[in-house]
DNA sequence: TAGGTGTTTCCTGTTT
DNA sequence: TAAACAGGAAACACCT
């Protein structure tokens, strides 16, 4: 099922994974290093009380910084004493905001900047409500997104916090149809992965304007097998099906062609096209240097993979297809599989980057031709 | 701009 | 029966 928001957890996750560019500051940190800052250190920078870009995007959609600018707007708006305020209650994006109930909103922010927090927070969601029904996230994904909540909120415990995931529902333009979409397991990951791993790839905003466009329409679905008579393409705002575009030339569907079909050259397309050209992945940051990257921060990596034999340099996928939307959301490729992914690792055989592990499933191991994941080069 | 590289996509068939 | 594996084929995007 599709979860564009899923996708923005992932594009957080990646932005945390490999920061590669600065975050556009929404706050001026006047708190010293070494411990989070409190609001009333920090100063909104949201044109005071001017709405901001939040106010065109459906919460659900939100970045980090679209919940701090619209609760700094609140803030502003209701004189409401910021140095009440704890800024970790405002360090989460749109998805996690909307887990959060009223009861909540209130314990965190207070009776009168909660209760306005919530009442603009379902106006807001009710703008963008739209054909939700088919959009709720699976009992997975919902434990899942309650253990990003958990990461989220450590410090929140005890009844009132409430079934939180109750009301979440994503949206329907990225099909997404994983159950492993546990992705904010790396909503702590700020600068921790290797430096190397940072080439230069997406940006939390970039990602955002970039899905904002639509340019991340998910062609298939790794589930669903995107049948032809799959529904879900037709309702694509933009045609970027490959299977639609074989649709389209041959007149009746029919078995495609071997190999990767050429794109359609739609308007919408073009617009894909550019969004990719003008974020293009530079070499350095290979899928199994990802992989490795993964690895080598078992603290980090919650349960997405681990070392079968550490030394040896086996591996095993413990959550296959999270990882693989993992690595769709760093390439800007909503449609990733497992399936596609490990098409991708059989290729390393040949050149010795991984070796075969016979007679085990989702298990690989690192060959002669990788680096970076003995621990004597990670000293760990 | 052409060629190389590293995927990505899709496929059929096999194995677990 | 489903999921994973295997590998061919071709397209695509980026780099040199």
């Amino acid at each position: 099922m599709a979860s564009s928001e899923l996708s923005l957890i992932l594009n957080n996750a990646n932005a945390n994974l490999y920061p590669s560019e600065p975050q556009t500051n929404l706050l001026s940190m006047t708190a010293p290093m070494g411990r989070p800052p409190h609001l009333s250190e920090m100063t909104f920078s949201s044109n005071n009380s001017t709405m901001g870009s939040w106010d065109q995007v459906n919460p659900q959609m939100w970045t980090r910084q679209n919940v701090l600018e619209w609760i700094g707007f609140h803030v502003e708006e209701s004189r409401f004493d910021a140095s009440l305020l704890n800024i970790n209650y405002c360090n989460m994006d749109g998805i996690t905001l909307c887990t959060i109930s009223k009861e909540t909103l209130v314990s965190m922010f207070g009776s009168m900047l909660g209760e306005r927090l919530h009442h603009s927070l379902e106006s807001q969601r009710a703008r963008y409500a739209t054909d939700l029904s088919d959009t709720c996230l699976s009992e997975s994904e919902l434990d899942l997104l309650d253990n990003i909540l958990q990461n989220s909120f450590p410090y929140m415990h005890g009844p009132s916090l409430g079934p939180l995931l109750e009301t979440v529902v994503v949206q329907p333009s990225i099909p997404s149809d994983n159950s492993e979409n546990n992705y904010s397991y790396f909503d702590e990951y700020t600068n921790q992965l290797t430096p190397e791993s940072d080439h230069g790839y997406d940006s939390l905003t970039e990602s955002f304007q970039s899905s904002q466009t639509g340019s991340f329409l998910n062609p298939s679905s790794p589930d669903s097998n995107s049948s032809d008579s799959d529904p879900e393409y037709s309702e694509m705002p933009y045609s970027t099906s490959t299977k639609k575009f074989v649709k389209q030339e041959s007149g009746e569907p029919k078995k495609r062609g071997r190999g990767r079909p050429p794109k359609c050259q739609s308007e919408g397309y073009d617009h894909f096209i550019q969004a990719k050209k003008s974020k293009h992945a530079p070499r350095g940051t290979h899928l199994w240097e990802f992989i490795r990257d993964i690895l080598i921060h078992p603290e980090k990596n919650h349960g997405l993979m681990k070392w079968e034999d550490r030394r040896d340099g086996v591996f095993k996928f413990l959550k296959s297809e999270a990882v693989a939307q993992l690595w769709g959301q760093k390439k800007k490729n909503s449609s990733m599989t497992y399936e596609k992914l490990s098409r991708a690792m059989r290729y390393y055989y040949k050149r010795e980057i991984l070796e075969r592990v016979d007679g085990r499933r989702l298990v690989y191991k690192f060959g002669k031709n990788s680096t970076g994941w003995r621990i004597e080069e990670t000293g760990y």
